[in-house]
DNA sequence: CTATTGTTGGACCAGGTGGTCCACATATCT
DNA sequence: AGATATGTGGACCACCTGGTCCAACAATAG
């Protein structure tokens, strides 16, 4: 983002803008993204755009740091290590659950899940989306690291793969809701974060069967 | 595919431009996927593509066609109603299981997993791509709906979000596997597999627990 | 009132996309 | 040999992409 400009913008405009450019995001994912269907639906000419972003990926990370910024005040922080063995799934989900009550309005916070989530997968190693990425997916390793320290997520796959599986479900629960979120009352939406967080903890929880087969593939 | 033209056609240039095209869609998903990047790989020039297909949807659709083919004959057919209650899980590895041998030689099993599986998230509802990702999601709920019925797969879900989850997870281990496949020796490959389809089998097989909660969201 | 700065519309660009066309080459058949 | 189908190299097309540029407009400072 170029200086401060876009802070000085009318906050109607600030907000048509990051809006479209969300959806646009969210629905067709970074690359697939048209810079000129957002400056459409915005009303907004490609000049005024580049006065206000570098590039593509600079509008594009501009929002998802506006918008992990906006979530973490909201929420008010939050830090994996003070996660606790007996806590840790329910803390989790109540931050999943005030998150979503927050974009209740606005179905904002489920599209900066989807736009990032996907991102995996996009094939270039674009450089300021990748370090995006990369700090969402390492984000989620630091979480489920901790989760293994306390002994409540499962040790006996390659973390990699682990990490994949956490994200790619992430990604799917996060599409279903987006898909489904004008046919769902605001309680419905809570409800269905009690079912999604199920998904999770069936995927990753740590039990006391033997995985033996599985254990010999830890490491990659 | 135009007629039998490319039938006709050397089996070393068949073979040369479909295993171009498999790697190309793989990586890159159907809409990213360039032809002209698949036409230098295989070094056929494009009016040699057109002269043996209509377009681009329809290389890919007789790839995979071809390819499910291939894999159907080979594995000796699979028809969701023979599996019972006793064989459910231990079947449907076993048919993965013996997929996956075949294509120890080359990824293209995989290849082609990812990119079926990679339509989901297209936003285009390009007509023929449309209907192949529609087929290759009925074909999962076919089965899961098999599994219902002999009591082994989960019924406490929306029906569409269930499909989501283990489709997108599907896509996520058939990458995992992609990438790390040269990683592995061919038997490391095959317990994968094990590793895989157990997950699957948390996130799937139903359990004995309550979860009331969800069972009041079932449909839509 | 002028000069400087901030802001925008829109023409324009190179490069890539899927797709078309046609002239030429190569085989095949009579 | 000639005529006829089968196949291909490559120029070309319209379209769309992210991105540049500049002239004109608005606002503010002197």
């Amino acid at each position: 983002m170029v200086r401060n400009r876009f802070d000085n913008l009318d906050e109607d405009k600030q907000t048509r803008l990051l809006d479209c450019a969300a959806d646009e995001f969210a629905e067709r994912g970074y690359d697939a993204a048209s810079l000129n269907k957002i400056l459409e639906k915005a009303g907004m000419s490609k000049s005024s755009l580049y006065y206000y972003f570098e590039d593509k990926t600079d509008l594009f990370v501009s929002l998802t740091e506006r918008s992990i910024a906006f979530l973490m005040r909201e929420i008010g922080g939050f830090d994996p290590a003070d996660l606790e063995a007996d806590n840790f799934w329910s803390e989790l989900e109540g931050r999943v659950r005030r998150a979503l009550e927050i974009s209740n309005r606005n179905a904002w916070y489920v599209k900066l899940g989807r736009m990032v989530l996907r991102l995996r997968g996009q094939p270039k190693g674009q450089d300021k989306t990748g370090r995006l990425y990369g700090a969402a997916r390492s984000f989620v390793e630091t979480v489920l690291l901790r989760g293994q320290e306390l002994g409540v997520v499962r040790t006996d796959l390659p973390q990699s793969l682990m990490i994949d599986c956490a994200m790619s479900l992430g990604e799917a629960v996060d599409g279903w809701m987006l898909t489904h979120w004008d046919e769902m009352e605001p309680e419905e939406r809570l409800a269905m974060v009690t079912v999604n967080f199920s998904l999770f903890r069936r995927l990753l929880e740590k039990t006391d069967e033997p995985q033996t087969a599985a254990d010999a593939l830890k490491n990659s």
